[in-house]
DNA sequence: TTATCATATGAACAGATATTCATATGAAAG
DNA sequence: CTTTCATATGAATATCTGTTCATATGATAA
């Protein structure tokens, strides 16, 4: 084995295995912001919320005493889906609705849903 | 209005909004292990070990080499992602390969790229 | 058997994160 | 204008999480 191709030294299977890796694999900025992706999902809190805008917008009040949580943090979620472009805002006097910004939020949910199921 | 419905009296909506809401939405188990579920795809590490065995198994070992990371924590992070369902393994000897578990984790992954692709 | 290699595990520590509390902003009503 | 209502924000705190370090397990080779 020559000292060539120096990626494949470490490998214990065929080197072509590290060259179809690099190739399908995102540049490590996309995967980390996937990563942030996924997190902003990975709350209980904030999928509730995302769940209670399915079907139709709310004003912060209302899916606070919807989820039982107090008003703050919820505002604090709702900045953290809004920052993340899942959900979006109206504002109309005094009140604030937000409703899902777009479709991949059910597709992502759902995906989720199905791999539970099983 | 009357106190017949008292899950309508906070709402500033329309009450048939929060019956949606309950309609749709599953049971808080369900959606603390979907929260759950996330959160593993929600770390850089653990997403790119689920993209280094995108086309094939891998050991240990090489996919520590390949991302660049200490072997204790790939470790660490397998086990998350085997208890999870995400990947499997297959024991070889010395080494233990670890394969994707099912297509959920394409479709998962992909419905993310999409979002950030915009 | 003993040494070595591949992987796993547990404790410890540092960094991240969700909630709470106090308060600020901003709009409507009185 | 002042009060009240709806929402947002910042600091503080407690909890959670990922990595490291040390070590254990388990299998092959010598």
């Amino acid at each position: 084995m020559s000292t060539e191709n120096t990626a494949s030294e470490f490998m214990h299977i065929h080197e072509e295995a590290i060259e179809k890796v690099r190739e399908i694999t995102p540049p490590d900025e996309t995967l980390y912001d996937l990563a942030e992706l996924f997190k902003v999902f990975g709350d209980s809190t904030r999928i509730k919320i995302l769940y209670s805008l399915f079907s139709s917008e709310l004003c912060v009040y209302d899916i606070s005493q919807l989820l039982g949580v107090s008003q703050t943090a919820v505002s604090h979620q709702l900045k953290i889906l809004k920052t993340n472009k899942l959900v979006k805002s109206r504002k109309d006097g005094k009140h604030v609705f937000y409703s899902l910004a777009d479709d991949h939020v059910y597709s992502i949910i759902n995906q989720g849903i199905e791999h539970i199921n099983e």
